[in-house]
DNA sequence: AGTTCCATGTCGCGG
DNA sequence: CCGCGACGTGGAACT
């Protein structure tokens, strides 16, 4: 408080440092980056990155709010509740401006998964003639199934819906079958993977513990979807 | 090319325009963002982010390089070669500067998985006296196994190494073990699961699969091997 | 707060 | 170029 002008940096700007600088992490790993010129970044909620002129969005090392910024006269020490700590050397600044943005009235997304999901409940035969939902995100002991099912001959299918159909997948709905099929009154259950896309080693994962799956088109199904919304 | 200026933009330096926009982005999904003040970032490599002052260093929109950035009037229209496109409407620029950053020297990491399976393959017996390695990322037809080992009676043991240890690890194990059994100059094979820490839930199913677990301490793993590294 | 699961994940390595 | 796994994954939704 005497020799290094320390304090705490609180602003609602966003402020954009251009600097020479070296940079220490070190947390849930250790890491340095040697002195070269970088952009700052320093949101609002405090939150800092340190960028480079390439590689994509991703920052080369960051802190992410909540977190303490102290400046002191060529050093900043970013530091989280976690005791993680940023350490930014500045030696020579070239450029240092802030500027208000105001609230962001936020992002609108379409096509997720969730919706995927949405139109299947809406009309199961989409997979399946004669498919009819039970439920949807049918509670297990490990999670929910996304939708459990009753086929034609009244067989229970536990449905397991990814806009990209991956290994992981597969192993989530193993997982679910297993559970599901220590239930006497739902047993033998089918499960039934489906994406907008199945990947290869997916399929045959899939194939090997008897799981079937469906690749489905998001647009055909929104499409499918609106003229039976106009029968209401 | 009458009407609108257009033209490609293509800049060694990073560029920080601050703006009232819109943003519309359609590709993998469809996103919109609509007007307000916001940080649009264009690094030397052509990627292009839109940031809010808030959420991190995550940006609500952006293109990853390659891509192709056409300007007009008061539209950007970013393209890559997946075709997908960000459309940047500027109704106000309150700011637009440029600064070469030079290229970085680069980030040197410490700490990550890869290390500890170092360690862990210099000397196997800190999981378990008498353990040999036999051979780091041995091959199967779906991946490789982290570390084969043979156990103090002969038996060989599949050491699957995660820095922190959840369900998916386990999961992947029990892949490996199902594979390397049909081979009979294996099986039968150990499953032994090491991370710095385990979570309950993949003891559990660790445990349900007689799959054995380890907890290791990186630090001490570190500290252990530098004496040996002194002896040579 | 702790846990689970999604993501326009991104990134890097190996075939 | 694609497939696959790790990541300081981050972030949201839910318990």
């Amino acid at each position: 408080m005497a020799a290094t002008r320390a304090e705490t940096c609180y602003t609602a700007d966003v402020r954009l440092l251009i600097a020479d600088c070296t940079v220490d992490y070190d947390g849930r790993l250790t890491a340095h980056l040697p002195r070269a010129t970088r952009l700052i970044m320093v949101k609002a909620d405090g939150c800092v990155a340190v960028h480079a002129d390439g590689g994509a969005y991703k920052p080369l090392n960051w802190m992410t709010a909540p977190n303490l910024l102290i400046e002191s006269d060529e050093q900043w020490v970013v530091t989280n509740p976690k005791g993680e700590t940023l350490t930014i050397t500045l030696h020579v600044v070239h450029s240092d401006i802030s500027q208000d943005l105001g609230t962001d009235p936020g992002l609108r997304k379409d096509g997720v998964e969730a919706h995927l999901q949405e139109l299947l409940a809406v009309d199961p035969e989409q997979l399946e003639s004669g498919l009819r939902l039970v439920r949807r995100e049918y509670p297990t002991e490990i999670g929910p199934v996304d939708l459990l099912c009753r086929d034609a001959d009244g067989r229970v299918v536990a449905v397991e819906v990814k806009r990209r159909g991956e290994i992981d997948g597969v192993e989530q709905l193993t997982r679910y079958l297993e559970f599901l099929n220590r239930q006497p009154d739902l047993s033998p259950v089918r499960g039934l993977f489906v994406a907008q896309e199945i990947k290869l080693q997916a399929k045959t994962l899939a194939a090997d513990r008897a799981i079937e799956w469906v690749e489905v088109d998001y647009d055909e199904l929104r499409g499918i979807e609106r003229p039976q919304q106009r029968l209401f």
